[in-house]
DNA sequence: CTCAACTATCTATCTCCATAGATAGTGTTC
DNA sequence: GAACACTATCTATGGAGATAGATAGTTGAG
């Protein structure tokens, strides 16, 4: 269910289709939250049929056209609403710590590739992390400018800390575990001394 | 497919019936995979038809039976060749840290509630995992106890090494959002000074 | 002009998982 | 011996998500 309050986030600065709300999956808002087309689309029609959006026909070069969906006053008070709620947490299922637990049945190679692997997926995510929060400190993310210029200068601030709140708890877990999986290397030569 | 391992590696040990694994999913292992009862005995049967397991009728009671399954060598097989791959890392959907970067939309007391919320559910995983740990410390893990009886001496250290290795990095990660909701607490606290 | 890359949307299928509820026997307790 | 909690297994339904592929128009590069 939190794909819609993904997609009204988005929809909240600004009007958009669903092929643009695919692209912001893809790359930025993608490192929180991803979502191929064939999910988008369908639950923007579900949306537009709840209420929460409204979508229009918009010309796109000479014979092209998309549709562009803008958030209405029930959408945003959906959202309001599921900002105000609490969470629930769902049970855990980590396939990473799974196995983790079990790598004595592993290759000392495998299990030290495993752990690699661990490394390289949490630096990838770490480096986008640390772009995000430099462009939040610059000001050059245009989705946060035109969210920022929608609001009133008393509400901007508390836009971008709560922006760089998340990111860097984001960083936080992203060092936790590599720094975790290093430590995995370390056992690893430990108990095979041989290689 | 990951379930398919978790039960692997629960069946590795000894044989156990569906119900057997279902509470295993409930209570300990719960902590790392859980899986409900539902999803656990269809994927038992697909297994079983895969040649992974063999189930065996054994009495229960009087009238009553139940079906308990052991691991094929094939089953041994599958998981080793599990082990020995290394898992791909799936997109992040992270409703939590969703959130977070709206909160500027949550009144401040719902916010506070969120990060308390976050809060309490990584407090009690961590008093889970350090249970955990505390239990392979001190040798009362009845399940462990049974894996490490059926190993050779020299892989006992191994095997226990692993496991404490998975939790400490459980208990880091939880350590790591505790904190990161408390920076939270003290960031709704300075940007809403009145209350 | 043409080709490739991109924009735009849609459908189908399959697995996974959550939720709920049905059925039936066992063992303990009052 | 009735009630209750627990053991044991199963089915049904629906949402979520991954994967694949179909279709069609646009734009820019060579």
């Amino acid at each position: 269910m939190s794909l819609r309050y993904a997609l009204l986030a988005l929809l909240s600065v600004e009007p958009m289709t669903g092929y643009d709300l695919y692209k912001e999956f893809e790359s930025s808002v993608g490192h929180v939250w991803h979502a191929p087309d064939s999910q988008i689309y369908p639950e923007l029609r579900r949306m537009e049929k709840d209420g929460l959006l409204e979508g229009e026909e918009v010309a796109w070069g000479q014979r092209g056209k998309k549709r562009q969906y803008h958030i209405t006053r029930a959408g945003t008070e959906a959202f309001r609403d599921w900002m105000n709620s609490t969470l629930e947490y769902s049970r855990e299922r980590d396939p990473a710590h799974l196995k983790a637990a079990y790598l004595e049945w592993a290759k000392p190679e495998a299990a030290r590739e495993q752990m690699r692997a661990h490394i390289r997926h949490h630096a990838a995510q770490l480096e986008q992390w640390r772009d995000k929060v430099r462009e939040i400190e610059e000001g050059t993310s245009p989705m946060l400018a035109r969210r920022l210029a929608s609001l009133p200068t008393s509400d901007r601030e508390k836009t971008t800390a709560f922006k760089k709140f998340t990111y860097q708890g984001l960083i936080s877990r992203a060092e936790q575990e590599i720094a975790w999986a290093q430590q995995g290397l370390a056992l690893i030569d430990e108990l095979y001394p041989g290689g």
